[in-house]
DNA sequence: TATAGCAGTATACTTTAGTATACTGCTATC
DNA sequence: GATAGCAGTATACTAAAGTATACTGCTATA
């Protein structure tokens, strides 16, 4: 099961779009990526992620934080404290998420690199 | 170089971070992810692609294929013939995103099948 | 000579995503 | 008794993304 299941999606199409679609939507928008990478560092309360998240409005992180919990992504966990302590963490399957993110940190660094190259002839026209 | 550059993200946040915005940019919006996906296949030609994705037009597939040969993720080649024949391929750089969705694909599978357990009580019992 | 296919562009529009600002009830601290 | 912090919600708005429809010049085929 390990590698290389992309070169058969000519056997499954259908739910292999859609498995694909349903990483695609976990990442969606423009707040739910800091999210999750926040949430990789271990469980926070509401209030913390939103003072991490520069610029983030305490609507759109609850609207993102609903949407994240629907797809089993994040749990909520509510103490009955008063007033009340709101602790969000990834599920098991939210921290699988790391592959993820993993892979597209390498392709970035990797790209970076690779159009820096691109780049450094018409760089050094410029200060020649 | 290859494996767990995540957990060195605090030791360069910036780059890191950036890199992966430009991931996520190279598959933002509806029809990035189906273009790259047909890419994925070999070299097509404008015509071709617009067929293969149900429902595209073609301002959008116009300008999305503008949007990723400027982020050096596919090539545009012409051919002198009348009237002009043009051709999109992925870039060296291109074809690696194979290895981005690749993981998504695995997640969105293993996050499927993890759903789908967690539903199966409660499918019984409105089963039953 | 009319029609269809290629590789798109132009204009106008609708829909969705994201922002701004103000507000809620609760309680601990100043 | 006033202020600040928690965990949000409500209303109104702007900006960005995507759609619909029609059109271009070119040429091979019917």
């Amino acid at each position: 099961m390990a590698a290389a299941t992309l070169k058969n999606i000519q056997k499954c199409p259908t739910s292999y779009v859609l498995a694909i679609q349903d990483t695609l939507n976990a990442f969606q928008g423009k707040w739910k990526m800091p999210i999750i990478g926040t949430l990789l560092f271990g469980k926070k309360r509401f209030k913390e992620i939103e003072r991490e998240i520069p610029k983030i409005t305490p609507r759109m992180l609850s609207q993102e934080l609903k949407d994240l919990e629907m797809n089993g992504i994040i749990s909520r966990t509510v103490y009955a404290t008063s007033p009340v302590t709101v602790e969000y963490e990834l599920t098991k399957s939210g921290k699988q998420l790391s592959k993820v993110v993993e892979a597209m940190l390498e392709w970035g660094l990797q790209h970076r690199r690779a159009n820096m190259l691109e780049l450094l002839p018409i760089l050094q026209t410029k200060t020649a």
